[in-house]
DNA sequence: CCGCATCCTACCGGATACTG
DNA sequence: CAGTATCCGGTAGGATGCGG
């Protein structure tokens, strides 16, 4: 059943320079990261649904996240290469922020993962939650 | 390309009643937030590319972990259903850990974000990393 | 409208020591 | 061996106010 994903695993092992495939280790683990801070995957799944740009008070009313940290994770989804960000010289100024192809290639796994979601429940009586 | 994604998300969306997706989109949120801890996919790692099940101190020494995390780790992990803990009365004490068939079923998004790591670069010039 | 600067709190996580 | 208890430093992130 997860032969086919373990298989794939192993074979980025052995066909990858050790060097590259340190990185790849590194890469997922700091995508998980990123994906772990606040609103982060909720702006993402907002992203997702959407063809639209969005805008940044529409986000921030939309996931009634506070500005800070809002900003934040946009600035890190931008660093990253994961959206992009057109400014217009207009007043009062418009900026609107969108998917890059590169994240939108991430969406699989993250419509995987509510799949999966959908079939099993997470115990989280032990932990805190949102 | 994510089109069949994005439809799999709708149907959720749609079929689903409001309350269980709501459900999903927090499941997802906090199984994201728990692999975003520290060691978190690391372990997960260890466990995916082992068929045996893992005693503490060897996961401790592989990962070169700090006890207190790693214990945090897998006792998250443990209540989230994602591994089953096995105690034998024994002396010196033995317990071992292995992954659960949910947790089995997560391996392929993970294998994917590999695949994904692969063909794109995560710019952290920005932010931090490990 | 966009979003940064600041302040403050909570909490995660590393190190270390210790017990059944 | 398999953890827990304790202390402590770094930091994420919520709230708020202000400037371009």
């Amino acid at each position: 059943m997860d032969e086919t994903i373990r298989e794939r695993i192993e074979w980025l092992r052995e066909t990858l320079a050790p060097v590259e495939h340190e990185e790849i280790e590194e890469t997922v683990t700091t995508l998980i990261e990123v994906f772990g801070r606040a609103y982060a995957i909720d702006v993402l799944r907002t992203f997702a649904l959407s063809n639209e740009p969005w805008r940044f008070s529409d986000l921030e009313a939309e996931l009634d996240a506070p500005p800070s940290t809002l900003s934040a994770r946009l600035a890190e989804f931008e660093a990253a290469g994961l959206i992009d960000r057109h400014a217009y010289g207009e007043m009062p100024p418009r900026v609107e922020y969108e998917p890059t192809e590169k994240v939108r290639e991430l969406f699989p796994a993250v419509g995987y993962l509510h799949w999966w979601a959908s079939r099993h429940d997470l115990d989280t009586s032990d932990g805190r939650k949102a």
